[in-house]
DNA sequence: CAAAACGTCTCT
DNA sequence: AGAGACGTTTTG
């Protein structure tokens, strides 16, 4: 098993026949990239390792191997930390610094306006296009991929290193991102693909900007119960799924149940922490309420 | 086209 | 404020 939480409701008794009908992938079915060797637990109880720029462009065998736990299956450079792997992306602000310090990652400037911080248009990027190419590293999306779909984060992108790892738009900003207008741009990486991943965002009409109509927003893909991956068919969403369309409320991605630019939409993002996150903190709590596995 | 699910409205 | 119903959007 990996990182895939099943955190039950208050009961989920028929999780098995449940979960062969319960499309287990969000929404964006980008998120299915994502791969975790470590479980929740390992983020929530092992503090992250001290990085430096060295090891994360050339990881120690240490490193190597804490990224590639026995069971885990190697669907990726095995080259590649774990840092960037962490669900909640915690060790990516931290790498993003990282790299920015090394040069390996630049950022166009973005204006706060247009990077929207704070403003509920802060679009996660969509990332279609540049999976496409990237599909190559960590693509053998064979059956077992279904269990690691939600673990992945807002965003994905192929950094230079050609690994896939899980970009939380929330953590841009704590790393000096810039992302709102979709603009960051990695060294190693030509303008087409910056383009590409840029392009391939929410059309304006779909962020409801000029479009008029409402658009649907999308799971973050992260929290937990994005990161759930049954429905516990008890709620009354469960119950009434065919006239009340609604996801489980166990389901229900946090994000979603916020209303854009409602009380606590910024100040997640300013206030995020790399260790005490929101998402961290939750975590340990759930976990402590013996909700998450090991 | 169907299914899933977000957004909004209404009711309690 | 929360729940339910339903329109609508999005995705495969």
């Amino acid at each position: 098993m990996s990182t895939a939480v099943d955190i039950a409701g208050p009961s989920s008794p028929n999780q098995a026949h449940s979960s062969a009908k319960i499309p287990n992938a969000p929404l964006r079915p980008s998120l299915k990239r994502s791969n975790h060797p470590y479980s929740l637990s390992h983020y929530i109880s092992t503090p992250s390792p001290a990085v430096d720029v060295k090891g994360l462009i050339q990881p120690s065998p240490e490193q190597q191997r804490a990224a590639q736990p026995a069971h885990a299956k190697p669907r990726r450079a095995p080259s590649w930390p774990d840092m960037w792997e962490s669900p909640s992306g915690l060790h990516l602000a931290h790498a993003a610094e990282l790299l920015m310090r090394a040069g390996l990652l630049a950022l166009t400037p973005a204006t706060t306006e247009q990077a929207g911080l704070g403003a509920p248009s802060s679009q996660p990027v969509k990332r279609e296009a540049i999976e496409a190419k990237g599909d190559v590293e960590g693509g053998g999306s064979g059956p077992e991929e279904e269990e690691e779909d939600s673990a992945g984060c807002g965003t994905d992108f192929q950094p230079f290193l050609g690994a896939w790892f899980p970009f939380s738009p929330t953590l841009f900003p704590l790393a000096g991102f810039q992302m709102g207008g979709g603009h960051w741009r990695s060294a190693a990486m030509g303008a087409e693909g910056i383009e590409g991943l840029v392009a391939e965002g929410y059309s304006p009409g779909s962020l409801g900007g000029s479009g008029g109509g409402r658009r649907k927003r999308k799971r973050c893909g992260e929290c937990v119960p994005c990161r759930r991956q049954t429905n516990c068919d008890q709620c009354s969403s469960c119950r009434n799924r065919k006239r009340g369309h609604q996801i489980c409320k166990y389901r229900k991605c946090e994000e979603l149940k916020r209303k854009p630019g409602g009380p606590g939409f910024e100040s997640r993002v300013s206030g995020f922490d790399l260790r005490g996150s929101d998402f961290t903190l939750g975590l340990a709590q759930e976990r402590s309420n013996g909700a998450l596995d090991g």
